[in-house]
Formats: structure tokens, C-alpha cells, sequence
DNA sequence: TCTTGGCACTCAGGGCGAACGAGTGCCAGA
DNA sequence: TCTGGCACTCGTTCGCCCTGAGTGCCAAGA
């Protein structure tokens, strides 16, 4: 059975555990939270609660440290929220705010996130799939190479060169360009496909070859995974303060460097609640000593991506959900207004 | 007096700590190279070496380390660039080819760089300073909002959203587009600030404030050197050999999150020469313990950036000069394949 | 003059054992 | 049900010695 005063213990340990970095014990933990009793009764309610596996003794003659079952009953039913400080809220608006464009959005909020929490902050970029064709445009460089630029709802552009096999001169061009955007604009770029697979045959035929090449290279942009799985990552520099390299810090560095895994570990589960993930509860055996704490943004309940911390298990759990919760809101918030 | 024997001692001695990242002594060097003296010359040529400071003994009864001064004689006198294989040719050029636009050919020249030397490596994006405007787009996505989007020479493309005072039309659009294009069509880019700035002029006295406004962004967007200091990382996982944490990794992975840092650590110098800047030799006094092995690269001694490793002191110099100067000409080449 | 074998010397690192002390489990009494 | 007391455990630390790699120097040889 696990009272309440049970949990105070738990919540104690974690807290104590998470400041010190070191086991702890009965009589310091009296010490440090008032808990009222006597170290002897806490350590009856610690026996409990290794009984049921929520804490866990090192060796005999050490103190407690929570187990993954134990930061889960702490993340679950014990941790409140820390409000953000009002300076730490003007200061994710105003850098948030003068962000110029969104890989800048992007990267502004990696170094946020990392410097809020002290932690690696992960921030996927915000992800073609869900969003709509607001223009594409069509430049001529030289008259059989034409630059293809796809604009989309969220701020991203995304560019391709063409190869023509015919020269075309500008008022095609113009055909061609109000014939695209006719058949595209607004549409979600996963029907923007099929919409634009018709236009090469509503051209006239001798251009029919120039609208096959540029709706092709569209196409390729538009199914081109490669910018879904772009992430930014920031404050790798705090992995410095890890304890032990060896299954700690390398793992993660090496995770680091493969944005799938990140992705995974983000979680592309497409929903957007404030999702935390402790130790061997990931999909990655190796990072069984990391936790994350992630959530999808985007405006209105439209999933565009996820961003979040990494770091070891023994982390600030309320600190962190707090930081991430509260950029992902700014984000949303941003990426919103740009699309009015 | 340094002979050419002792040249031979201090060769072996940087390859051996190189490779075993252990002191090494004058009976090890005399085995594992076949220097034809005995383990008491080279002890003697060892001591004439400690004296002019080229190695230097980390205590009494240890073997010699190459000193910075050493690494450098090393790398001045005695090293041969190591060929690439055919096998890495080939995979640079394979990798590299296959880019799909410039953000592509960074990364990939990134995540190879630092395959190929397991070091961090560090790519700079194209300057936009030296590069010419190709072509400006102007896109009306509402009659008061306007999409200016600045294609670069180099292929980079730079993207504002403007706000007008007043809607404007597609055939003022169409007239505004003409004569910005016409105004800055190949200049370089510092100068195009300049040559935009009579455009307002020029134009019918009702669409000059959104010929100001446009004309605002595009000089701002020219001026940005935000993007001048893009830098990408990789690599990082292979700090996980280094040995001592605090000395190297930790300040080098603080450097890594420093954009502006790692530009300096490239050299800005504009000069395309393959550069070794050994420890002490480097502008950052915490990464004594690192090593940077760097070149320019772009088309035809057209400086357009910087890319290259970095390491700890102990690296493999010949390899890496090697790999990061096989690297800058495929990218050399290939920036000016799509310039053509 | 340079090279070589011999030899005494130095000193970091590893292994060992004792003392230490933080922390526990259990028990009897309030 | 809580508390104080007490014996017990065991990882950590410290001092010690020993080992061995590596050196510097010297005298003899080429």
C-alpha cells in the first residue's frame, strides 16, 4: 500500500535526488524536507516503497535512488508544474517575437529550450505533410532552366532547378505558372500531388513537355521526406554536466547525430499532449539511462511537429515539462500568426 | 642542431602517440620503426628534442609526447598529405553529386568530412557577401502582402514577407519585379543595396511606397549576416573517444553551440590555403587542447567559405589535411557547376 | 665524434589492507 | 503506529609497498 505520506517520501527522494546527484538517505532527508517523523519511520516507508519498486538501493550500506517506476509515479501523480518566471516568459516572447523566418523560429527556440532547462533541446522543423500549397512561382534563368520555388502555408520555401529540353520564353512561363497554382493553391501538399498530375494535359501541347518536368520536380519536392525529418538541436554543451560518460553521454551524442532516431525519440505520434518518456520506456535500449520530455506544436490542435529536452533520467522532470510546454505555446502561437 | 635523424625520432614519435595516444619511449620507437640505431641513440636524440621543445616528457620515468611546437614541425617538414583511396573518392563524389540543392551538399559535405577524418567536422555556408543576385521574385499572397524572394548565385535563396501600405495589383507587382531585377541582375551583393536604392526613384509616383517597402526588405535581407555566420556541425559522437573530458571536450562542445566561435576557429581569413592551427596556435585559450585543420573553398580562388575538422592536438594530421582538402574541391566543383 | 651497452635512478600506477562512516534493518518500548 | 537504539554492512578513502617502464649518464667501442 502506498499512502500518502509514502509519496511525500518518494517525492522527497526524487527532488533531493535530482539536486545532489547522490543516493539519499534517511536521516538527510529529514533534515532537508520538514516530513514531520522520525528517519526510523522513513526508513520503513523506503523499504515500502523498494518493496514495490519505485526506489532502489545501490549497495546496502547507501541511500535510495528513484527507478524509472518511481519518476514515473513522480512525473504522473506527484510533479506540479513550475510556472515560468515572468522573465522567463518576456524572454521566450521577445526572442521568440524577432525571430525573421521560421528556420529562424526553428533555431531560436533549440537555444531556448536548451538554456531554459540546462538540457539538449531537440526541435523538429515543422513538417511538409500537413500543410497547404500557398504559391509556387516559376523564374526563368536562362531559357531552358527555370527555378521552381514552392511556397507553403507554414513559411517554408523549397527550391528546385529545372532542366527544359525546350527553351520557353516568359508568357508561357505565365501559362504555366497560373496553370500550377490554379490546380494547387490551398491544397494539402499530400493531394497536391494527384491535383497537379492533370495539369500537364489542360496545357497546350507544345508545352506539354515543360508542365511534365516542373510538375515532376514538384511532385518530387512535395514527397521529398528529406525536410520532415530535419531537426535542429541545441545545448550539447550541457551533456558536459553528465556523470558517466560511458552509458550516458555517448549513446546520446551518437543519437544526436541520426535525426530519425531523434525523431523517434520526439515521438511522431502526431499528438500534441505534453509527453514525457523515462529511461528504458524509449524505443532505444542504449538510452535506457535518458529521459525525454516532449510535445507536438502547432496552431490549433494541427499537429506541425514535436520539439523537446533529452537528458539523463535523474532530471528536473517539473522545470523541464514546464520550458517545453511553454515554447511549444509560443511556437504555436508564431507559426499561427503567420498564416493569418 | 636537428639532424635528420632526429627529424625520423620525431616523426615516429607523433605517428606512435598518434596512433596508441600512449607516451612513447625510445625502445618502442626503435621496434615498431625500423630506425636502424639503438634504443640509447635515440634516447639521446630524444634529449636534444626535449631541449629545442619539440616533445616533452609528462613525468620522469615516462616516454616523450610531441609538444605543439612538434606537431607543428611535424605537420611543416615531415608530413605527406595521405592519397585518398579510390574507393574514398568515389564515395565523396557519389555522396556529393547526389545533393539536391546547397542545404544538401553542406550536410553531406558535413556528415563525410567527419566520416572520413572521425572528427568533428564544420562546414560554413556559402557568404552571401560574394555572390551575385540571380534573379528577385515577387509573389502576392494577399493584395497587401507581398512574398520577396532573393535567389542568389551561389543558390541560396533568401526569403521576406512584406506588408504594404496600399494593395497592389499584379501588373504593378509585375512592373515593381522588372525593375528591381533590372536594377540588381548580377551585381554582387554588397553593391546591390546601393544600386536598389534609385529604384523608388523610378517608378510611378503611386507605387513608390511599396517600391520603398520592397526595396527595404530586399537591402535588409542583403545586409543580414545572420546567414553569413551559418555553420553546420558533425560529428560530435566522435568526441566520445577523446580521453579527458574536462580539458577537451567540454570546452569544445560549449565551442560547438558558438556559431561565431567556429567561424573564427576556420579562419575568416578568406584565404583558400589549407591551414593547421595547432593548440596554443588557435585564437581560443580553453581549446588549447584542440587542433583545427581548415581550407577555403569555391569555385576558382572565389572565397565563398570555410570548412574542416577539429580535433584534439593528437590527430591524424596527414589524413585529415587530406580528407579536407579532397572535400573543398568536390564542393569547390560542384558550387561552380551550378553557377554555370 | 658518434654510437652503444650497462647500470643506477625515478616515479606513476596497481594491488592490498585497515580504518572510516554513512546508511540500513530490526527490535523493544511508548 | 511511531520512535530511539544498536548492531551490522559495505563502499570509499588513505597509506603503503611493489613493480616496471623509461630515463640519464658514463665508459668503452667504432
Amino acid at each position: 500500500m502506498v499512502d500518502d505520506r509514502k509519496l511525500d517520501v518518494l517525492r522527497a527522494i526524487v527532488e533531493d535526488y535530482v539536486a545532489t546527484e547522490e543516493p539519499v538517505g534517511s536521516k538527510a532527508l529529514v533534515e532537508r524536507h520538514g516530513l514531520g517523523v522520525s528517519p526510523a519511520t522513513v526508513r520503513n516507508d523506503m523499504a515500502a516503497l523498494e518493496d514495490e519498486g519505485y526506489i532502489h538501493q545501490p549497495h546496502t550500506s547507501a541511500g535510495r535512488v528513484p527507478t524509472d517506476k518511481g519518476y514515473r509515479l513522480f512525473v504522473d501523480k506527484l510533479a506540479t508544474l513550475k510556472p515560468m518566471s515572468a522573465a522567463e516568459r518576456r524572454a521566450i516572447a521577445t526572442l521568440l517575437d524577432s525571430a525573421v523566418d521560421l528556420d529562424d523560429v526553428v533555431q531560436r527556440s533549440v537555444r531556448l529550450l536548451s538554456q531554459l532547462t540546462r538540457q539538449v533541446a531537440i526541435v523538429q522543423y515543422p513538417t511538409l505533410s500537413r500543410s497547404t500549397v500557398r504559391h509556387i512561382e516559376l523564374v526563368s534563368l536562362t531559357p531552358t532552366r527555370v527555378m521552381v520555388i514552392l511556397i507553403l502555408s507554414t513559411g517554408r520555401v523549397e527550391q528546385r532547378l529545372v532542366e527544359l529540353e525546350a527553351p520557353v520564353v516568359e508568357a508561357d512561363l505565365a501559362e504555366l505558372r497560373v496553370a500550377v497554382n490554379q490546380a494547387s493553391a490551398g491544397v494539402q501538399i499530400a493531394a497536391a500531388a494527384a491535383a497537379l498530375a492533370d495539369v500537364p494535359d489542360g496545357v497546350r501541347p507544345e508545352q506539354a513537355d515543360s508542365a511534365h518536368a516542373i510538375v515532376g520536380v514538384l511532385t518530387d519536392a512535395m514527397s521529398d521526406h528529406r525536410s520532415d525529418e530535419r531537426v535542429a538541436v541545441g545545448g550539447t554543451a550541457n551533456l558536459a554536466r553528465y556523470g558517466d560518460f560511458d552509458t550516458a553521454v555517448r549513446p546520446l551524442l551518437e543519437a544526436l547525430e541520426e535525426h530519425v532516431v531523434l525523431l523517434k525519440l520526439l515521438g511522431e505520434s502526431g499528438t500534441d499532449a505534453l509527453t514525457v518518456r523515462i529511461g528504458h520506456e524509449g524505443p532505444y535500449s542504449e538510452l535506457a539511462a535518458t529521459s525525454v520530455v516532449a510535445t507536438g506544436y502547432g496552431p490549433q490542435e494541427f499537429h506541425l511537429g514535436s520539439l523537446g529536452v533529452v537528458g539523463p533520467t535523474r532530471m528536473d522532470y517539473p522545470g523541464s515539462m514546464a520550458a517545453v510546454r511553454a515554447v511549444a505555446r509560443y511556437v504555436s502561437r508564431i507559426l499561427d500568426e503567420g498564416n493569418q
